[in-house]
DNA sequence: ATGGTAGGTCTCCTA
């Protein structure tokens, strides 16, 4: 049976609830991973959700801040939540669909602007979560898992606008690129969207703060799909619905898609 | 080099 998700940092799902529903009733994957929710799990307007076909939700929930949602169209149950780094954030949750995959959905801390543990308490939390994501991937394998998320970091030189220009940018720089690098190795995770998109600039997000973010396009890819080799070669179709990204009153964020037929 | 926008919330913090 193949099988449809997508991963998508909605930036409030309160606020955005009819491009949640719209992104439901035009693409209908069958599970939806949402991050930075900004609302208590009683909060999310479930119902909404329920009413056209996604009755199922695992969440996490923190009041302002943070927070992750998986939407489902079958049944789902709570497989556990991480708390990296020991920072009491509501970043992961995982559940577990009926033909046994198991779905990590983690928001990433961002890390602040100065790539420096030293000057910036986010950064050391940043890395300190991508060594405690490693470690808890390594001690125990991974399997039968999808882990998608905003990972905030775009790993590749295709994964951003302009390499050079952000190789001192938080989301880009070398110390990151190599701590998620370290994570995805722990846990033998393949990254879906390269797998099936292995050529050309690939963005996940696009700045607020650009005057005309789709003409400048200064993107960058910090949404991604990673499978485990058990169920990697039954991946295929991954694509970045960038259109999401000028819908009306939209997340910075578009969302990332992938099929598998399991 | 700087400042630009957006969301949530006990007015500034986070992204």
């Amino acid at each position: 049976m193949p099988f449809s998700l997508a991963t998508w940092n909605i930036n409030s799902v309160r606020l955005r609830e009819p491009i949640v529903l719209k992104l439901l009733a035009e693409q209908g994957p069958d599970v939806l991973c949402l991050q930075e929710c900004k609302s208590p799990v009683d909060k999310i307007p479930r119902d909404g959700f329920a009413a056209i076909g996604y009755p199922h939700m695992v969440a996490r929930g923190d009041k302002g801040y943070n927070g992750v949602a998986i939407l489902s169209k079958t049944p789902i149950k709570e497989a556990g939540d991480f708390d990296f780094a020991g920072l009491g954030h509501a970043r992961h949750i995982a559940g577990r669909l009926e033909n046994g995959v198991t779905i990590h959905n983690f928001y990433v801390p961002a890390g602040g602007d100065v790539p420096d543990r030293d000057k910036n308490e986010k950064f050391g939390q940043k890395l300190d979560y991508l060594t405690d994501m490693r470690d808890h991937f390594h001690a125990e394998a991974p399997q039968k898992s999808i882990l998608v998320g905003d990972l905030n970091i775009a790993p590749r030189e295709d994964d951003v606008w302009s390499h050079k220009q952000l190789l001192k940018v938080v989301s880009h720089t070398p110390i990151e690129v190599e701590a998620l690098a370290e994570t995805q190795d722990a846990g033998k995770w393949v990254d879906i969207t390269r797998q099936d998109i292995p050529d050309g600039l690939l963005y996940s997000w696009w700045s607020y703060r650009a005057k005309d973010w789709d003409a400048a396009d200064k993107g960058r890819r910090l949404d991604h799909i990673w499978a485990t080799p058990d169920i990697s070669n039954a991946a295929h179709s991954s694509r970045i619905l960038r259109d999401a990204r000028g819908w009306e009153k939209p997340s910075d964020h578009a969302p990332v898609f992938a099929t598998f037929d399991l």
